[in-house]
DNA sequence: ATTAGCACTCAACCACATTGAGTGCTAACG
DNA sequence: CGTTAGCACTCAATGTGGTTGAGTGCTAAT
């Protein structure tokens, strides 16, 4: 357990490298209104902080940086999260003026707005679609042999992907084809199409055409394929402005995960319900160990509508981000909430 | 006029700059096989080149590296775009043994190839949509006062964006205007859509439904306003790998410019039919006053199929990315006409 | 016309001293 | 006994001066 002037001290301490990006020396922690301590009080204090790990050196005369851990300690315990500015806030609610019609347009446009008010970088997931449920299917033929197929989820979500006609099958099959599917499967969740697929379609489809396996093939990978969310990037260049990745390689690791949807997904896959702060190595993917990322999720009524996840370096601005995307993510839920009352 | 030797000289800088990055000394050229003249002389003809612009000092006691009037030099008279690698030609194979259906796939896989083969950035414009025609229109509504609707359009490529429906409106006129549309709009090029909307549409509708103004007030903007190409990244960080770009300022300002759509399409805007290479400051736009843009264009009985843009340093292998370029561009076009015979 | 020779230039590199922000330790102080 | 002033110490950052070497331009010889 920390004493209070500990406490002081590394918040303080925290505080001024979040600012300034360079290692806090004792002086200038002794000269802040709130610490009125003497510099040498100040340096014993430090001396414990760095033996309980919270704090670190980068050589011996130095000032203190605060480590992982004490970051953690920071964002557990010292920050509060707070009103945001009265900018943000004029931002913020020009953004919900606008005419929004779909969850995926709030999401999406929440990007933007956040990657803006806290130049960091913002990855946002669009729905989960599995959980979504069909609305409306289509397909369309471009050519004798091919044809794009159209799914439209409850969501408002859009899905296109192009799609082989076998052989024998006339403009009037696939017309039949679609009716029938939309009759079946429409309000069927994704992740029961496949099983209505084999035990419903399968039959009423080989009275309308003969060669019913090879579609139902197609159909199947083209239905129950399409699990991936949509992935909404903004402000990904802001990584480049902070001091402490002036190296290029590190640089180009993290632009390069930021590009590969998969890693993306799989970095998402393992965050909680609700605002979660992960830090440095606490990311479990090496190029961001020097990064800290703040998720939040939505959801509602037990569905999962996505989330927003801000990616900066640890040194990032804990208590602005935090309050932003606390503010911000009551407005969004009450948006969705307000719209499917 | 230059002089063979002169030529000789001029095409060995620039092919080693290319290849090392660093100013080329006049000993370095002598000991190539094929420039067999002391370094004095190469001096005295380096002098002469410096002085009609083609080449350039970074200081006194530097070598000489190439000035953007002396690529032009090079590009335009002194290379010979030959045939590609084998390991290329095989990727290219591989690539086209994939099945595509649409020229849009095609197109947009394109891209990576490009990326990969070269290590630089790859841009791809899709066909510019205006020129196609419209090949299915629907309607799907999400809830009571919103639709999604979605155009197909005759390439194949898939459009879809939000719209409010106008008080008043049921389930079945939806239907009816739907079913209308398609009916008169199937075929028609997008150029023509507005105007066809207007005089023949226009009436037919206003049996249908009462508040027929606003209808068409919201089909116009929906079926009108959507002119813009999609664009196609690929490779955007390998800019990061070129040691002319570890000043971090100037990367930004060209990661940013990728990010913008809007200033893509202005940067292919003003470019002419076929292969065309623009170095350094050709380019009008400040950001890649430092890099080549080296682009091709599609096109099939005088219909714009879209383009193919290579970005890199205006040191890039401009013989291998100009032969990769023709070999590809003309499997594309192969391509498409056998798709379209 | 070509080239060997030579004096000259200048960025890059290294060694060394200087500076100053910061530390830890000890002893004095209230 | 907790706090603090004082002091010796450390070390990255900065500056200085010398050396190196790749490169040049010019001149005179071939």
């Amino acid at each position: 357990m920390l004493s209070e002037r500990q406490r002081m001290i590394l918040n303080a301490i925290v505080d001024d490298y979040i600012r300034s990006a360079e290692p806090v020396g004792s002086r200038s922690i002794s000269k802040r209104s709130d610490v009125a301590f003497s510099p040498a009080t100040i340096r014993n204090e430090m001396a414990d902080l760095e033996e309980l790990g919270l704090l670190e050196q980068p050589h011996t005369s130095a000032g203190r940086v605060p480590s992982i851990k004490g970051y953690r300690y920071y964002v557990d315990h010292l920050i509060q999260v707070g009103g945001i500015g009265e900018q943000d806030m004029r931002k913020i609610r020009g953004f919900f003026a606008e005419k929004m019609i779909l969850w995926e347009e709030v999401i999406g446009h929440a990007a933007t707005i956040l990657s803006q008010l806290t130049n960091y970088t913002s990855i946002v997931l669009g729905p989960e679609t599995f959980q979504a449920t069909l609305k409306h299917f289509q397909l369309v033929p471009i050519n004798e042999s091919s044809a794009v197929a159209i799914i439209v989820t409850s969501t408002g979500h859009v899905e296109h992907r192009t799609v082989s006609i076998p052989e024998g099958i006339g403009m009037d099959d696939i017309q039949k084809i679609v009716n029938l599917l939309n009759h079946k499967l429409s309000g069927i969740p994704f992740i029961k199409v496949k099983s209505v697929l084999h035990s419903e379609i399968g039959k009423e489809l080989s009275r309308i055409v003969d060669s019913c396996e090879q579609i139902l093939d197609v159909l199947e990978t083209t239905l129950a394929e399409k699990t991936e969310p949509k992935v909404y990037l903004s402000g990904t260049t802001n990584i480049l402005t902070q001091p402490e990745f002036k190296d290029l390689g590190k640089v180009k690791d993290i632009l390069d995960m930021l590009d590969e949807t998969p890693k993306l997904l799989r970095l998402f896959h393992s965050v909680p319900e609700g605002i979660q702060v992960r830090i440095g190595t606490e990311n479990a993917m090496e190029a961001i160990n020097q990064c800290s990322l703040i998720t939040a999720t939505f959801s509602f009524e037990g569905q999962s509508l996505g989330s927003i996840g801000i990616l900066g370096p640890t040194r990032m601005d804990y208590v602005k981000v935090l309050s932003l995307l606390d503010y911000l993510s009551k407005d969004m839920s009450s948006w969705y909430a307000k719209q499917h009352k």
